[in-house]
DNA sequence: TTGAAAGCGGTACCAT
DNA sequence: ATGGTACCGCTTTCAA
């Protein structure tokens, strides 16, 4: 309630001197500094925001707009994001953007506009062509973790890479009918699913196996991959040997089925993610780990750095993914081909 | 960009007349109104937030500190939130109050008392006595949802109710030997935990079981109830017939374990959860329904009507939490007991 | 019904 | 190094 007029007449100063000594800009004596500091302490006075905001057009506050907060990855990336704008003192201020919601437009005809943020970071958000324009047309800083666009400093993992890697690993293992499950390309999260799928072709294709390649379509939720897996795994002499989910919760919605099914996972059915997900300990699930959390904050450093320089060159960060491990895949049983593996390949993968 | 003066001189009038029009509040002829509206859109004013804060003191914001942000309970609730706060044009605030970390004495601490919002909803913050001082102290509305105190207005089902009707759902399927699996009082989300528990140990006494009760102390996520219910239901011999689980997330965990064990469920083991979380479908989970995103916008409304009438009564709401059947529960198997079980009392309990 | 002017609580420029 | 003062953009008395 005490305002800087009050801290400022404690400390026998005047509002300007205090807001020097108080925000550190400016010339101010030691002694006087430490006085105001004091007179301030006493008082509990916390500078109003709005004010501030006015004054200097800072609002201290980062937007952060995302499609789902109750997924995995997404709650991952929000609390890292959260984590680091406590330590440099900014708010954050939440837009949930669900696909095809009011809210949703709302949040774009009217919320962005208000600018009450001096920069955005937008998750996995897969803006259409309008969504996008009004975006960057706001004039403030944007930075998008899993961002479709070319035209924004993003960060993410190499989707590419990951779902390369992940095929790979189980081609070493022996495994030919290695099949990709994931989303479609009409869906939201759509772009992470196609640049992931089309790692996973270029992984068969580049093993001779592209007439193997086939892909389940499945929503990218732990229900979703349950229930296409329970469609696809039910013939022993048609299913694949092998399944690269496009993510860890298709990938464990896909063993939960296979378990009902009696289908054995490794010895009948290799299984292989992105993500780590925390449930992927649990199901002893390989997959190639990435940490959301990370993202979150190399994305608010990015932001900080396009705030204080907003003429600075956009980028693009990618994080590394790495293979982890785990017990749900494994060489291909010899009853289901004779293709030999070569051992110490399949050695040096499950070492890594 | 453009201010309420631009809008005024547009529209021929003063920023004083500008203004009412635009906020409604005082006198102005229809005609003026019309046109100063109609200057606002063509200029794409949005009158500045702080500007507004500082001259009325309404933030026009809504605070939400919540331990933690990838359970689906907290996910759901802040959607329910986010929602509502939406369609009212208010923003939301997101403080992310993890237990036992700096980011959470942080927020405590310096964010708080900075008092960027007109109202505070704390979702499951089980804040200690400090804490809680602090957030009373700030003079601002706060609502709970799954609070701790009796001081506050609160929304939440009834706990003890749901863990009671769960626990008599299995006694009436015949069921004796009925273990209670979830937290202990020392964790975080302590209370809820506790009530349950009572509920529990109420009903089981009720039916004449108190000395079958058993309390199995698990982490309240899945992987936790996993780990926990691994230990316990190894022995076919002393394992029990049944569980209540806290939540279906403990459940769900039960569940995977009694899988992996080859305990079937339910023939071997019945478990029911509390929550209908989003994979309550996918594992035939029995469990008493809430739904945390309606606890999010009740708790929206609460806190609305405190802030318009700050002396309003406070008050406590219990949402219903029912009971669905699914096929994770049922009747004990004979060759467990002989416990004759009521059928029409069975059948009554199975159509609700 | 409308306009003028005084704040709201800070910051920052310009003198001193 | 410090003080005076205009101003950020809007709301709200008060007078007309």
């Amino acid at each position: 309630m005490a305002g800087i007029a009050e801290v400022a007449r404690l400390a026998g100063v005047s509002k300007s001197t205090a807001s020097r000594a108080l925000t550190g800009s400016g010339y101010t004596s030691d002694e006087t500094r430490e006085r105001v500091r004091s007179a301030a302490a006493t008082l509990g006075y916390v500078a109003s925001n709005s004010a501030v905001t006015l004054a200097t057009g800072r609002t201290n506050t980062v937007g952060v707009v995302m499609p789902y907060l109750n997924r995995w990855f997404f709650a991952e990336v929000l609390e890292g994001i959260q984590q680091s704008l406590l330590e440099r003192g900014l708010d954050l201020t939440l837009y949930d953007a669900k696909p095809g919601t009011v809210g949703r437009s709302l949040i774009f005809q009217d919320y962005l506009a208000r600018k009450r943020f001096d920069g955005l970071i937008a998750v996995g958000l897969e803006p259409d062509d309008r969504e996008f324009d009004r975006l960057v047309q706001l004039g403030r800083p944007v930075v998008t973790v899993v961002g479709s666009a070319d035209t924004t400093t993003d960060v993410a993992i190499d989707d590419d890479f990951a779902a390369r890697r992940a095929t790979e690993h189980l081609v070493a293992l022996g495994h030919r009918r290695i099949a990709f499950i994931g989303g479609t390309p009409q869906q939201h999260w759509a772009h992470v699913d196609r640049r992931r799928l089309d790692g996973y072709r270029g992984a068969m294709a580049d093993a001779g196996l592209a007439e193997h390649a086939s892909h389940i379509i499945s929503e990218v939720t732990v229900p979703g991959g349950y229930a296409s897996a329970v469609d696809v795994l039910g013939d022993a002499r048609s299913r694949p040997t092998a399944l690269v989910a496009t993510c860890d919760e298709v990938a464990i919605g896909a063993i939960i089925a296979a378990r009902r099914l009696g289908v054995q996972v490794p010895s009948d059915l290799s299984v292989i993610g992105i993500d780590d997900h925390e449930f992927a300990e649990m199901f002893s699930l390989t997959t190639l780990r990435q940490v959301p959390r990370e993202q979150g904050r190399v994305a608010v450093d990015l932001l900080l750095t396009h705030i204080a320089e907003p003429d600075k060159a956009k980028a693009v960060v990618r994080m590394r993914s790495t293979l982890v491990v785990r017990n749900s895949t494994s060489a291909l049983d010899p009853q289901h081909s004779a293709v030999v593996v070569d051992s110490r390949q399949r050695q040096a993968d499950a070492s890594r």
